[in-house]
DNA sequence: CTTGACTTTGGAGCGCACTCCAGGGTTTAC
DNA sequence: GTAAACCCTGGAGTGCGCTCCAAAGTCAAG
């Protein structure tokens, strides 16, 4: 059993970040001792640490509490997790593959960088990345997709095209970043 | 020559982007119309989608300010450009390497829950998530490390533990987001 | 000439995930 | 017994990256 100081050490945060999963309901309210202290078990250490490694994926707090949630719904069966599972995994997937590309065209740029002390006027990455070349390939449709699936994180927070704004019309809102799956 | 809406377009984003870019010192101050409308030429497209591109793959705007801005300093010399480049390098394999492991944890997870219609009580997922098991390893040092360099972008805002308050004023920020679930 | 789509500016607001603080109480070590 | 170290609640602030708006000006089509 610990005290809230120790269990996030443990698990991986703040005291304050823990009461903070508390208030949003990642985290069960915690047992609490006479005066109030909240008590913390393994389960519960293991549980945080699930979070924070999520997280640490680049999982929203949302996505985390979506898998969370599923467990304590009667409703759900095997399946919506599964479910869920599947699409996290999707999105991973297509955020890996991003990343590697432009972990490739680092590598390149770096590479054809060979004089180092060359002054900036030459600088071939400087070029390259002028040029926007740095991909090697231009912007196509398909990484325009996965670009989209890569930004899960930023969503149009209001859903604009669907709950017009009371007023004028604005419709400045593309709906580019339209909601996914 | 395009103006704002086009341009934004074509670079990916929204007018309000593109004038925040420019707010931000991320793209020049477009030449302007009598009118006062903004022009871009292909030039700027090329910047603004690689700006879109590395955002997309990770880094933060300071992140890409840092190396467009290294452009334009007489000091600066390739080395510096390349340092840059492979710093960012380093937190991208970081990167996908965490990614990865949550990646094949997913698979595992999906994996394992083989009768769809199993009620939750028996679902594998859920009982590999309250483990915690789900990357096949404990929390170590070293995982630790590299959660840390993943978070980049959000830095521990406690450096300035004891510096002095700052001034806080305006804006009252009540904002209590509704219940959870 | 009118209409409607586009542009300008400055500034406010939002969502996320914390982070910090005040002003109290409790526990532990010496 | 007292000081340090911990804990409590509630609420305000922070940084990022937008996003929205008002009120005005501009421009092209019909």
């Amino acid at each position: 059993m610990h005290t809230i100081g120790k269990f996030a050490q443990q698990g991986g945060g703040t005291a304050d970040t823990v009461r903070y999963y508390e208030k949003e309901g990642l985290l069960a309210s915690a047992r609490k001792t006479e005066a109030g202290y909240r008590l913390y078990d393994e389960r519960a250490v293991r549980r945080l640490r699930f979070i924070r490694q999520a997280q640490e994926c680049g999982f929203s707090l949302a996505d985390i509490r979506e898998l969370l949630a599923l467990k304590s719904s009667d409703a759900a069966c095997c399946k919506d997790v599964k479910s869920v599972a599947v699409t996290k995994k999707l999105h991973l997937e297509h955020k890996i593959r991003a990343l590697q590309l432009m972990s490739r065209a680092l590598s390149e740029l770096i590479a054809i960088c060979n004089d180092e002390a060359r002054p900036l006027d030459a600088c071939p990455i400087l070029a390259a990345l002028e040029n926007s070349s740095c991909t090697g390939k231009q912007h196509d449709q398909a990484n325009e997709k996965g670009a989209q699936c890569l930004r899960w994180k930023y969503f149009p927070r209001r859903a604009a095209a669907n709950a017009p704004r009371p007023g004028r019309c604005s419709k400045a809102s593309r709906k580019r970043w339209g909601p996914i799956g």
